[in-house]
DNA sequence: GTGAAAGCGCTAACAA
DNA sequence: TTGTTAGCGCTTTCAC
């Protein structure tokens, strides 16, 4: 790489010159900024970021710590964070914590060595059934601010965007239900984290207020999925709806419902947190609650580089932004 | 963040006493060392990566360039790519290049002014019919080393990683001749690509040597795959075999052949590349050719520090990894 | 209009 | 054993 000293020395101008000619300094003179300029572009000259950073004292980096790549809601997320970062001139890093409370404090601690301005993360499974917080209350008392999304700690002082968890499940219930659907079941492999709790609750009351009883399928790591849900299908025969807090169970319910002669949607109806491009593996295809991943990711990334260009200035003035979901329907249900 | 500095001051000592001693330098007295420690260890103190990136010239940072995180199996390469990483002390900037060629260059251009030590990409789709491969060039030349992975140019000089997908399908095509099928059609949405005309011609190969007649059912971005595939069963009714050379249309393929009174794999046999996690998405599960992609992204990521690591020793001297599939089998096969 | 010098935080050669 | 100094590449104040 040249360097700003190189351009000098072959101009036989100082260092300084070349650095003011090239930010289009008006103390420098007509002359001397083209040839400057010109022998820059010649050796197609790009200031060195990393001393940049250093003098500036700020990387234009954004450290994302996500806890699974191959969810495909996180990854999409990740893109829309992506995006609006490179809008705003910032690279992000990222790191995954793969659901591991150790792995995101390395994470956190790792970047807080001035690598990055600030995070945006999602929490770790295990951090949330820990229940651990101080992590984060560290690195943002480092001064290094966090954007938090999707699964959040509320007890954290941070911005936050969130997705209306319970108010989805709720109302895909309940449409369920306005469609005569009686035994509906839920279907979750994310009973331990947050959202999983919260899209639980939003079922079972849209459940309860109809004078309907519950039921829940709770699918763990490792378990096989079509078995269980196959299992279901047997020892209950009269299920005629389906709410999936999860894309997969979804996709397998309506797939699996044919096993047993039930037709969807006709005899069954399934609903589920899912994306378009994977609502398309069933037939037919799944009705979906739609997250809108890439706004919450652009919006995550809207409000940590806000909060960097305003310093200190909005301190203890923390936003929650919810992002609703969109119930999209398909062929899965009536 | 606490600086040398700062911790000097409050020692009454001089800079690089401090950074010795943090560094166990045996220059400095036992006792110094202790005191400076300890003062380290409460303040928290870690060494300012910026600061050491400049000093050292290097960033300890590599640049990863996927074309699309919503691909499942380039996001699993990606984590590979991170762990690896990770465990030799780097971090990973990601761009999404989102298969175009200008985003691609962007992303090579704004990196390439100090902010990572080298590249490991997988090439855009528009790259790829465009054929362009001067950014490259460029930036190897620049002596930011450059390891290329699944997608790759061979025209340019680097270290690369792929699969063999010319093999790959032609051996799951013969396997599903030897169980006597007959009519195996092609089903591909990515046949512009440089892997998806591989996997193509191994089909095609497999049929040839059989003496069976080939048919390739083309699904490109914005086709309805659900309606693609269902006009094709329609059509052809003797249709008995499919190989994808995605993951979508291998799980579609299946789900879909049940609306035609078809048994998998009695009346049809299924096999696609995909990964696990997508195979559960068909009843029955998708046999697979699994392309190991955290190994894939493990590989690249050890072949650019190795290179990182040597220096300029093993210059013009570069290895192409091939990492075979394997084919998984499941029930959508005999 | 141009240049010298300080300083961002750190390491390391050299001096004391 | 400890301190001084130079320098990584850049911006910016201040002097000429």
């Amino acid at each position: 790489m040249v360097t700003l000293k190189q351009l000098a020395k072959e101009l036989g101008v100082s260092i300084s010159t070349v650095s003011k000619a090239l930010n289009n300094s008006e103390e420098i003179g007509e002359e001397t900024r083209k040839k400057v300029k010109e022998l820059a572009a010649s050796y197609n000259y790009k200031p060195n970021k990393v001393a940049l950073s250093l003098k500036q004292n700020r990387t234009k980096t954004i450290g994302v710590i996500i806890p699974d790549i191959l969810n495909h809601f996180l990854a999409k997320v990740l893109f829309g964070i992506e995006r609006e970062a490179n809008l705003h001139g910032y690279n992000i890093i990222t790191c995954i914590s793969n659901e591991s409370l150790q792995k995101e404090k390395d994470s956190l601690q790792l970047l807080a060595n001035g690598s990055v301005d600030g995070f945006i993360l999602s929490i770790a499974e295990e951090t949330q059934t820990k229940n651990e917080i101080n992590h984060f209350k560290e690195t943002i008392s480092q001064g290094l601010p966090i954007v938090m999304f999707d699964r959040v700690a509320h007890d954290v002082k941070c911005d936050k965007v969130i997705v209306d968890d319970f108010e989805a499940t709720y109302n895909a219930t309940k449409s369920l239900i306005a469609k005569k659907r009686k035994h509906i079941v839920f279907i979750s492999n994310i009973d331990n984290i947050s959202v999983g709790k919260l899209r639980e609750r939003g079922y079972n009351k849209a459940m309860l207020e109809e004078g309907l009883g519950t039921q829940v399928l709770r699918i763990k790591k490792g378990d096989d999925t079509q078995q269980k849900v196959k299992r279901l299908y047997k020892k209950y025969k009269d299920i005629d709806g389906v709410v999936s807090a999860d894309s997969t169970s979804g996709v397998v319910a309506i797939n699996m419902a044919r096993d047993f002669k039930k037709k969807v949607p006709k005899d069954i109806s399934v609903v589920g947190f899912s994306s378009k491009s994977v609502s398309v593996h069933s037939v037919p295809k799944l009705t979906i609650i739609r997250q809108h991943a890439k706004k919450i990711g652009a919006k995550a990334a809207q409000l940590l580089i806000e909060r960097l260009n305003n310093g200190a200035a909005s301190k203890d003035d923390y936003t929650t932004k919810i992002v609703k979901t969109t119930l999209v329907k398909s062929k899965s249900t009536l």
